[in-house]
DNA sequence: AAGCATAATGAAAACGACTTTCATAACGAA
DNA sequence: TTCGTTATGAAAGTCGTTTTCATTATGCTT
């Protein structure tokens, strides 16, 4: 947990300026993805945070809700599904995720910048964009086939 | 149209070449595939081919096949889904797309090889990256809000 | 400490883009 | 034509996520 002292707090402060509640589960979730060393499914974090009873729905609407204040980053997955992670607001950065077992590395080069300016020569507006890595981490290396 | 003119030739020799077999179906899907000019999801693929009557699997299908083969290049959509589009095996590139109409743009440059790189150094194999840029194109720009 | 408007929660159903299953039809090599 | 294999359609299943709606909790105001 290498993170700025102060940060939790500073979240609890950003939340409650607007409409949105700061609920025991709230802080539950908050405090498990200020714990994690690595982006989490919705259904794993809700386990970490030693939720299980609850409902999924709230571990998204949560996520969401934490999204609005923009301290949620979402890494879509190759096939299907997303992980998500806790990031100061103007934290940008992508990631190598294992198709496997979802372990990632934090890839802070961005280079998609100058992509964007295109982008906008070209009359698109709203730009954002999606950018990582997938393969196979080496703990999840396929045990060689002997002979085929 | 402005594509090589044996290249369809080429690709039913290559799809003759496996198990696989050339049926009406996959006949006009390929030739929808080939007049498109930009891609385009598995539904209005199998509307542009006027095929309206055959299901949507037999769509995804064909597609999963002429994937195998390497000639279809499949491009994520930001929030869900995915388009399509006939291309040359070796031809990587990624695009610009409109979150609104999904028009795309062609983005030639890609900017990740460099980043796999550090990937097989971070110990993974099996590499592929993802990068889009999403937006609004010019045609779909929000009609501007008068006083809000 | 109550009261109250508003936001959060849970249960269940709905969504949406696919995928699987299985029975039937079409292909194409011999 | 025959026959083993592949393609197809109908229907149901999957899976992560979202919607609906009734109930409960929060936190600001008396
Ligand atoms: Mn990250
Ligand atoms: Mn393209
Ligand atoms: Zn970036
Ligand atoms: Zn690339």
């Amino acid at each position: 947990m290498k993170r700025a002292k102060g940060f939790l707090q500073r979240i609890i402060q950003a939340i409650k300026r607007g409409p949105l509640r700061m609920t025991r589960k709230r802080e539950r979730l908050l405090g498990a993805l200020l714990a994690m060393d690595r982006p989490v499914s919705a259904a794993a974090l809700r386990d970490k945070a030693g939720l299980p009873e609850s409902d999924l729905v709230t571990v998204y609407r949560t996520l969401e809700a934490f999204e609005g204040v923009g301290i949620i980053q979402r890494i879509p997955l190759e096939e299907s599904g997303c992980l998500f992670e806790l990031t100061e607001p103007d934290d940008h950065h992508h990631h190598f995720v294992c198709r496997e077992c979802h372990r990632t590395e934090r890839l802070d080069l961005c280079l998609a910048i100058e992509l964007e300016e295109q982008a906008r020569k070209l009359g698109f507006t709203q730009i954002n964009h999606l950018m990582e890595v997938y393969g196979l981490c080496e703990d999840c290396q396929p045990a060689a086939a002997s002979g085929d």
